[in-house]
DNA sequence: AAGATATTTTTACGTTGTAAAGATTAGACG
DNA sequence: CGTCTAATCTTTACAACGTAAAAATATCTT
């Protein structure tokens, strides 16, 4: 085994986590076509062929980013729902679609890839079980509002409804004379009136 | 000038249209991401750098294929309202809603391209206006039901909804325990009742 | 008919993903 | 402690890409 904070073993020794976080980085710095299996091995210092034998592919590497983004994305929205457990199901709905908005603009590339934007993401089995995680959570919440039977296709509305506006604000596809801001909070009284 | 259909002029005569169609073809056929300027060309029986002369980079070509596509997908909506002109607005929206998700269904690259799935598509200036017809067209719809006051973010509700249930849907994020013509139906009608 | 112009091909460069072969280090076993 | 094996990383290589420039060829104008 080997300790975490070691100089440059020339083994490098983490590659793996190494990777990632470069990916995440070049991610949040560089447009989604320039995010190469390249340019993160610079990143992280390494030859271009270095990461083969961590990941099989850019694209599973890429799954693995979404699968990450996916889990961060849970937390956010299970902690807008812990902080609002005192209000009403629909108040605590909408705490959650807030911090949905929020996570999408603080990580629109992280966010891409998790939803597909990017063709070549791998479906990594951690990819698949996180993104269930993330539905059965919002499916709990619908159905505390509308019962478990109407939940499943109430929890599509909703998950429809903010992954839009979401994509539709970070591809710039909202006319411009469309106050962000004053749409998400517009939306999402009038989605929730509407279950 | 030169008439439209004549055998291969050596000069082929009608590269521009030619490239799109073969633009379009490639984009039925192959994923997005091997939809390349060389494809492309080669689909349409050139060499790889002909298509330079009339398309300045493969961003301008795909931003002309999404222009095209807005034009035909304001055709299909509109198409969708007139049929349904003798009923009642929240009606003819629904089958405004039916025939976008028929739409996404039947020209998904393309649908990617006019909605920001492709990084590089390239805003031409024919995109901005197809864009913005088709978003007004919606906006007077919705007018028709909840009053020109709430039309923008009522507007701004049924397009996030409607294009984040086909991006869901195309992308296959949706859960495999939904039946996606069942969850198209269920997530207009309650759509509607939330206006 | 001839020169100017538009269109297409050829050639070239730097980039990418991936595979294979070589080098280097770490860990296991005697 | 030494050696052998396996894991990790680098080097090298190849086919594809987008784009640019130069060369070739057809069309248009005069």
């Amino acid at each position: 085994m080997m300790s975490a904070d070691e100089k440059k073993p020339y083994h490098h020794g983490d590659l793996r986590d190494a990777l990632l976080a470069a990916a995440e980085a070049a991610l949040a710095e560089l447009p989604l076509e320039d995010v190469s299996l390249r340019e993160i091995a610079r990143r992280a210092g390494v030859s271009h062929a270095a990461p083969k034998h961590h990941f099989s592919s850019l694209g599973s590497l890429l799954g693995e980013v979404a699968a990450l983004g996916f889990e961060r994305f849970v937390s956010a929205l299970a902690e807008a729902a812990d902080r609002g457990s005192d209000q009403s199901p629909p108040a605590r709905l909408q705490a959650m679609g807030r911090a949905y908005l929020r996570f999408s603009a603080a990580n629109p590339a992280v966010y891409g890839l998790m939803f597909g934007k990017k063709e070549q993401v791998e479906r990594t089995p951690h990819l698949v079980t996180a993104m269930m995680a993330a539905w059965s959570q919002l499916e709990m919440q619908v159905a505390a509002i509308v019962g478990s039977q109407r939940a499943v296709y109430g929890a599509t509305l909703v998950w429809s409804t903010v992954h839009g506006l979401s994509t539709l604000k970070l591809d710039g596809r909202l006319p411009p004379h469309i106050d962000p801001q004053a749409a998400i909070e517009s939306v999402t009284r009038m989605l929730i009136a509407g279950l």
